[in-house]
RNA sequence: GUGAUCGUAGCUCAGUUGGUUAGAGCGCCUGUCUGUGGCACAGGAGGUCGGGGGUUCAAUUCCCCUCGGUCACCCCA
């Protein structure tokens, strides 16, 4: 906020993760890893920037690659990005180490694009995402968005809804581009403006648009089911077929096209309904059955989704889900005396597995008990000059204020703190 | 990139037609309680009023520029 001489902020749409809020993140990352895994996925991290070439087969006319990419040349005159998404680069990996099929590989972490922030938007931002590469099997299609639908459950969403939608093979994605084109041309004064210069370059993207006027038209615009054939067709049945057999429920919406040039097929979103904000897109993706050969590898299938961590807890928060996990402070040295029992103490119970924590520059006994309290630790252990001449220690249990106070041996404390937190071995 | 809106203590905000030492609540620290926590009371620390320039005898208050936050378009997670 404040730019004061000599200070510094975070750059604008970064932020830093705080305590307040990083345990929850954590959380929200260890039950994407177990859902993956639970479905035969594992872990793949690739770098966080690559060959400007890996991103740019992403399509060369999308925003993404068009104008919000992070592009430098490095120091060598390599031309590099960070990466703006999941999927193409670890198309790329795919392609570089030739993995058996079927692929299923999970990731998450930092996505960079150069964009105006606003709410759920973000220039780093977190995704989780899946591939499955190497299969062409309709029933991979269910297992990818039943896998997306499980996390959400997980993390306690109700309000969300999915769209789903095919786009055909490259072949009918051409042809429906064009008579959408011809479609939109015949109608082009009744097209918001703004809208207008898109008919050319990107047809489709005239029918994500949000302006009434264009959406009046495109309410009118030939569907793309028309354009399926029969295998597509085919295809997506077995996919709907999946989702029902499952219990996922989900909305055909023609007009889903997403903004990446690769898809083909099955493409679908997940919305959650809680979110009042533009960017309500919690979950997307789709298949993209001619990527990898634009990446120089075998013409190799492929399908997979991205999850926005920010947005996700974005919705956690209006749903009132997945609450910051409590503290993990289990016990509190308070030392009243030269604060060497506190030194001595909080290692011995940190080396025996226990959460342990302590105040320092040798505050009052009121002043620690209250940050003993605060922490949200159980036991509070007390040393006073009493119990340093006596070798003992003081229990309190800090929860429960009707127990009486216990004085131990000191050689029998972490015994004691043990059986007290009921981690009795 | 375009548009709207905002910018006063760590946080949430007051601040009178521009007028002398800029306030509150919460949080933090200390004390009431010379060894005992969530309450109460008292005290304390903490602000170049985002930054720069201008108008004025005088600017947190008016004007310009700039930086940043928020929201929307575009697009997407």
């Amino acid at each position: 906020m404040s730019k004061k001489a000599n200070t510094f902020q975070t750059p604008i749409g970064t932020r830093d993760l705080l305590p307040g809020e990083s345990a929850r993140w954590e959380a929200v990352v260890e039950v994407f890893g177990s859902v993956a895994s639970r479905s035969g996925f594992a872990l793949v991290d690739t770098p966080l920037f690559e060959d400007i070439g890996v991103f740019s087969r992403i399509g060369e006319g999308t925003d993404v690659v068009g104008k919000e990419m992070y592009e430098f040349h490095d120091r060598s005159d390599r031309h590099m990005a960070l990466r703006p998404e999941g999927t193409a680069a670890i198309c790329r990996s795919f392609v570089q180490h030739r993995p058996p099929v079927p692929w299923k590989v999970y990731y998450r972490g930092p996505y960079f694009r150069y964009e105006a922030p606003q709410a759920g938007r973000f220039r780093q931002f977190h995704q989780f995402g899946i591939e499955s590469i190497g299969s062409d099997d309709p029933d991979i299609d269910v297992e990818v968005i039943a896998l997306g639908w499980n996390v959400l459950r997980s993390v306690g969403l109700k309000e969300v809804t999915l769209l789903l939608n095919s786009m055909g093979n490259a072949n009918t994605r051409k042809q429906y581009q064009q008579s959408l084109r011809d479609f939109l041309e015949e109608h082009t004064l009744d097209l918001d403006e703004e809208d207008r210069s898109k008919v050319q370059s990107h047809p489709l993207r005239v029918l994500d648009s949000k302006r009434s006027a264009t959406q009046r038209v495109t309410a009118e615009a030939p569907p793309i089911e028309e354009f399926l054939d029969g295998d597509a067709k085919a295809h997506f049945g077995r996919v709907q077929e999946g989702l029902n057999a499952l219990n996922i429920p989900f909305t055909i919406e023609p007009k889903l096209v997403r903004g990446l040039d690769y898809y083909t097929h099955t493409t679908f979103e997940f919305q959650s309904q809680a979110l009042e904000s533009a960017q309500n897109t919690v979950c997307g993706g789709g298949r993209y059955n001619g990527l990898i050969e634009e990446l120089g590898g075998p013409a190799t299938p492929g399908i997979g989704f991205g999850m926005g961590i920010e947005r996700l807890l974005l919705a956690c928060d209006a749903e009132e889900s997945f609450p910051n996990p409590a503290p993990k402070t289990q016990v509190w040295v308070i030392d009243v005396t030269d604060g060497s029992s506190a030194r001595d103490l909080t290692q011995l119970l940190r080396t025996n597995g226990i959460f342990a924590d302590r105040s320092f520059d040798g505050r009052s006994m009121r002043s620690q008990i209250r940050s003993a309290d605060r922490s949200g630790a159980q036991i509070a252990l007390i040393i006073g000059e009493q119990e340093v001449e006596e070798a003992t220690i003081s229990i309190r249990m800090l929860r429960d204020r009707a127990t009486e106070q216990i004085v131990v041996q000191r050689e029998d404390v972490v015994s004691q703190v043990r059986q007290l937190l009921g981690l009795e071995s």
